[in-house]
RNA sequence: GAUCUGGUAGCUCAGUUGGUAGAGCAUCUCCCUUUUAAGGAGAGGGUCCUGGGUUCGAGCCCCAGCCAGAUCACCA
């Protein structure tokens, strides 16, 4: 059985605990509480009289004698309620109000209350309470900050470590945490709505893949037992939404949680989650379309506005948003065209503008780093950025016009990247050339290219009509429609490393405590420097064995007039 | 991965050339029947992140490590 040290009013709440069973009241009952009313709802219909149930936890009291009044917190806010002796003791017993209420309850316990609405001299909306229920006890103390008339939070719980470590606690403490993730969930349901409204179906595709495919970045890798085969949790889902295209679909959409064995900072978590779509006979012009009003749509439904602040900056989400090739981007921004040049003079143009190059980059990835270098960072408001060369671009079809680029758009906001989508490759023959060009570019040290997926290229070879594909980072545009730069303030739970518990109290001595044990427990009482002495031990060791003992209990220092006595304390 | 900053009471934080560890809120006791961050009086509460080292003496100085955040690098 292990134990943990407790604080010193974790000890009074477990013996408040006890004193409430003792007096017949079961801290953690079974049967289901009857709400009539949420916080909310008396608030927002407040009728003098009106007799309420509720239930919350109770998280401050302001107790004056026979009577107290305490705020009440549920799913919707704060309520405040008055308890007076006399009105909830009807008799002379009052033992409900003096010894649960004031002695036995702590902040945080949830309760449930019966009682009256009434306004108080201040005017403000109260429950008389008439009687009380305990329906949990909390035993430890919530870290809760103070707020004054003025709004001023007081004593936040703000210690970053501590309120991701502790999201629950954070979500009771922290309201306006709560309304990040209330936002996020009215973003997946507009989403959802706007694609279920076009006509499309909402699927689910696997998450343990044998081929990690669809993009590049380094996978998770598992193994399944029974089939002894590896398996890898997906790092996207694009290749399986395609082949339901082929199987006939006109559009399949997944919120995919998809995972990255990567560096993980204030954008990345090793969990993130892609919105993926797929629509059939469509092609990225029109997926710019029905991205901006998708957009537009989802900003309406979090924020009621298609403006966003994020980190200082007005973000408008409005349609349309203007449309730039990576071509024209980097030309405005550099004065280099890069149409028709060689890898050699993209390397020669990337190096002489200052950026880091080296010998495995090739076409694609030195346009890229310039356009990341140079443009990226430049795109404030909604843009979509089009036609990307296609070596960065193995899912995509050809440009129509050139066939050095592809048909594939990013869309930019505060400088970063929130969507990527192409008219999707459905030539079969060129998929798996370009696959084989990926191979090319592993072996020449690229650990992040493309696997070859055959069955994927099978599926191609059936017949995929012409499709576009659009993916969105729900994280990232869910920070900036909360303005959060940290992708930690928009998951519940992310990832940390695990937390180190320390359950046991050790009571076997240290070495240099035993060594001090053994000499006063023989000789019973000695002076404190010839127990030094004797017990041969450095300073700091001596120092932090004599105190321990002592904390222990184990002796005892007393002070005479000419010197230190330890006494060794028999059990 | 590199650099910087931080880790002290339940929470937010002080802590002087290195000399017995502090405040506010919270908690506990007593008084108080319409208050609203904080009524009055009193009290208790500490592994100063961990482990070494220097020193008569370390929360403080040195070394190593753990955890977190920020910046940079890498990466969609």
């Amino acid at each position: 059985m292990s134990t943990r040290e407790l604080s010193e009013q974790e000890i009074q709440r477990r013996e408040s605990l006890q004193k409430l069973r003792d007096l017949g009241i079961e801290p953690y009952p079974a049967a289901q509480y009857h709400l009539t009313h949420l916080s909310k709802d008396i608030k927002e219909n407040f009728e003098e009289g009106a007799k309420v149930k509720i239930a919350g936890r109770l998280m401050s009291r302001r107790i004056q004698g026979k009577a107290s009044f305490a705020e009440l917190q549920d799913s919707e806010g704060r309520i405040q309620v008055y308890f007076n002796r006399d009105e909830i003791c009807t008799g002379e017993d009052k033992t409900l109000y003096n010894e649960v209420y004031k002695k036995l309850l702590d902040i945080g316990d949830f309760i449930g209350i019966e009682g009256e609405l009434f306004k108080t001299q201040v005017g403000e909306m109260t429950v008389m309470v008439k009687d009380f229920t305990v329906l949990s006890k909390s035993l430890k103390p919530l870290p809760l900050p103070k707020t004054d008339a003025e709004g001023n939070v007081h004593d936040a719980f703000t210690d970053p470590e501590q309120r991701y470590r502790q999201r629950y606690a954070d979500l009771v403490v922290n309201p306006q945490v709560k309304e990040v993730f209330v936002k996020r969930t009215k973003l997946f349901n507009a989403m959802r709505q706007y694609f279920n409204d076009a006509g499309y179906f909402e699927v689910e595709t696997p998450i343990l893949q044998p081929i990690p495919g669809g993009a590049a970045a380094r996978p998770f890798v598992t193994h399944h037992n029974s089939l002894d085969i590896p398996l890898y949790m997906r790092i996207a889902n694009e290749l399986y939404l395609k082949r339901l295209i082929v199987g006939g679909f006109d559009g399949v959409y997944e919120f995919s949680k998809n995972f990255r064995n990567e560096g993980m900072d204030r954008t990345h978590n090793p969990e993130f989650t892609a919105m993926e779509i797929d629509v059939s006979y469509k092609d990225y012009n029109w997926m710019m379309d029905f991205t901006e009003k998708l957009l537009e749509h989802c900003a309406m439904a979090v924020n009621g506005t298609t403006k966003a602040t994020f980190q200082g900056q007005e973000v408008d989400f409005k349609a349309p948003y203007k449309r730039i090739s990576m071509r024209d981007s980097i030309l405005e921004f550099t004065g280099f065209d890069i149409n028709g040049k060689s890898e050699k003079e993209l390397y020669d143009a990337a190096k002489g503008m200052g950026i880091e190059v080296d010998d495995t980059m090739g076409k694609g990835k030195l346009i890229d780093e310039i356009f990341g270098e140079k443009c990226e960072g430049n795109y404030v408001q909604p843009t979509f950025i089009t036609d990307y060369p296609i070596e960065m671009s193995p899912l995509c079809k050809k440009h129509r016009d050139n066939p050095e680029l592809t048909e594939r758009f990013e869309l930019m906001v505060c400088g970063k990247e929130i969507a990527n989508a192409y008219s999707e490759l459905n030539d079969p023959i060129d998929q798996r050339e370009r696959f084989e060009a990926q191979v090319a570019l592993a072996d020449r040290g690229d650990d992040e290219a493309m696997y070859i997926d055959q069955d994927f290229l099978r599926s191609l070879e059936y017949g995929m009509p012409p499709t576009s594909g659009l993916g969105i980072g729900i994280d990232r545009l869910i920070m900036f429609l909360t303005d959060n730069p940290s992708i930690q303030e928009v998951l519940f739970f992310p990832q940390m490393k695990p937390e180190v518990f320390k359950t046991e109290k050790t009571l076997e001595l240290k070495d240099n405590e035993k060594v001090i044990y053994d000499i006063i427990s023989d000789r019973k009482s000695m002076n404190l420097n010839d127990l030094k002495d004797a017990s041969g031990l450095s300073n700091k060791q001596w120092d932090k064995g004599i105190k321990a003992l002592g904390k222990l209990g184990v002796t005892k220092v007393t002070k005479t007039e000419e010197s230190l006595i330890v006494d060794f304390v028999e059990d």
